[in-house]
DNA sequence: CCAATCAGAATTGTCGACAATAGAAACGGC
DNA sequence: GCCGTTTCTATTGTCGACAATTCTGATTGG
């Protein structure tokens, strides 16, 4: 069969002779990381025509992206004034928090009641290599363990809903947790609250798992200023370096 | 006020003269409705053209609004082979009730915390007239008072994610909810587990206030299977009618 | 009779164009 | 000099068109 015309990509990464990533998926994936990265500023407006260009495609998928992406809460949309980032204030992190507890107490306690042995000691497992590797990973890496950890254990619950839901959050506080991560870093403060929790959850014992994973993450408030203060001025360095 | 002539529109509301409902949201929200009734039958797949013309747009609109739902999970999608009604099955109902009473018991602790004492007496008043004129609504009419109900105790958390969450969940299982309402209607059983849960708000007390809204959403797999089998029955049936 | 194959039809994916709206800049009256 | 108005420009909203893909169903070989 020969091969149709390709139209137009002269930069950027394309190009590669075989294009096995649909565009409409590769450009809703690819704005959606920008903004769980905050690669636009806080409720900034977005120009269509101007990231459309940025992506070598029409406004088409472009809009269908972000209309899609304002109902998982990372965009803001107005009538006849388009797309806007989403803000980045503290009481959202709190309220995101709070909701997150209850749900992933919920998640912790259903796993218990539904995992198999073997999955609770394969968690164990995957957790301590992890930590044995913590210092070979990058903040980004062992940000993203971190998450893993969570989502494992909403896997185990049984409940597909409430593990979207906890993706749904995860994604949101995305940014949040990063510059914790990095704040525990820096700090040396080791993760011995998952290795906790996941021993907890081995033992069967529901109330201490649940109590141990709503401590790990109920935030105060003073904590989410800081760390909302710290992402503040990461987002406006950081910009404009690529 | 002179009528100017209206040229041909056959049906629906149309064109130009007087339009104050801009099309995209106006699209959106129809084509969430029909969702949310299961116009659109379980796992059918959604003919793009045919709904722009039944809503006489084109297809950028429909598309864009249809993504929207995909988050929503109220669509599902799949590359090159579009979209289709999202499935109605028992699992998902029972596995959103689990969800939803997790977070609804966080709403009413969170509410009786948080609310004044004139937003809880307004809360009871309202429900209680709502019951006085109960047998002067029709089912839907009862199913959004209902609805309202949580949302309603969902604001007095003072947690808006919470809220959207919840509201989430709803437009959700609204089928079933409406159905649910119906049978109860049928059987002349009273709302009189609203009027318990209120109650124990302005006592303040938490614990009883929690584990009543608990009881009042947990929802046993037989019970979810009867409501999904009637379900069924009437999507099937009341098809066409329009 | 069934399975695989292959045209034709239907449907989706993406684009560029144009109209409608909002935003910015220039203008003028006070 | 300042505020409201007007004009012009930038951006979004919607459309129709075409390419790419999937679906249908008829045909053929076993």
């Amino acid at each position: 069969m020969l091969r149709p015309t390709r139209h137009s990509n002269q930069d950027d990464d394309a190009a590669l002779a075989s294009k096995p990533i649909k565009t409409g998926p590769r450009v809703y994936e690819e704005i959606r990381r920008m903004a769980m990265d905050y690669r636009f500023k806080p409720n900034e407006r977005i120009n269509e025509v101007a990231l459309a260009a940025r992506l070598n495609v029409s406004r088409s998928p472009i809009r269908e992206a972000l209309q899609r992406l304002v109902t998982e809460e990372l965009i803001t949309f107005q009538t006849n004034r388009g797309f806007f980032c989403r803000g980045f204030d503290v009481d959202e992190v709190v309220n995101l928090s709070d909701v997150r507890a209850v749900l992933e107490e919920r998640s912790v306690r259903l796993a218990i009641q539904r995992a198999t042995n073997e999955e609770l000691a394969a968690l164990v497992d995957w957790w301590t290599l992890t930590m044995a590797r913590a210092d070979s990973f990058s903040s980004a890496e062992l940000t993203a363990r971190d998450e893993e950890f969570h989502i494992r254990i909403a896997r185990l619950s049984g409940n597909p809903e409430l593990a979207r839901m906890l993706e749904g959050i995860n994604t949101r506080i995305h940014f949040v947790r990063k510059i914790e991560v990095e704040k525990h870093r820096r700090l040396s403060t080791t993760y011995t609250e998952h290795s906790e929790i996941a021993r907890a959850m081995v033992a069967r014992d529901a109330d201490t798992a649940a109590r141990l994973m709503h401590d790990h993450i109920d935030i105060s408030v003073a904590d989410a200023m800081s760390t909302v203060r710290e992402g503040l001025a990461r987002i406006y360095v950081d910009v404009d370096q690529i």
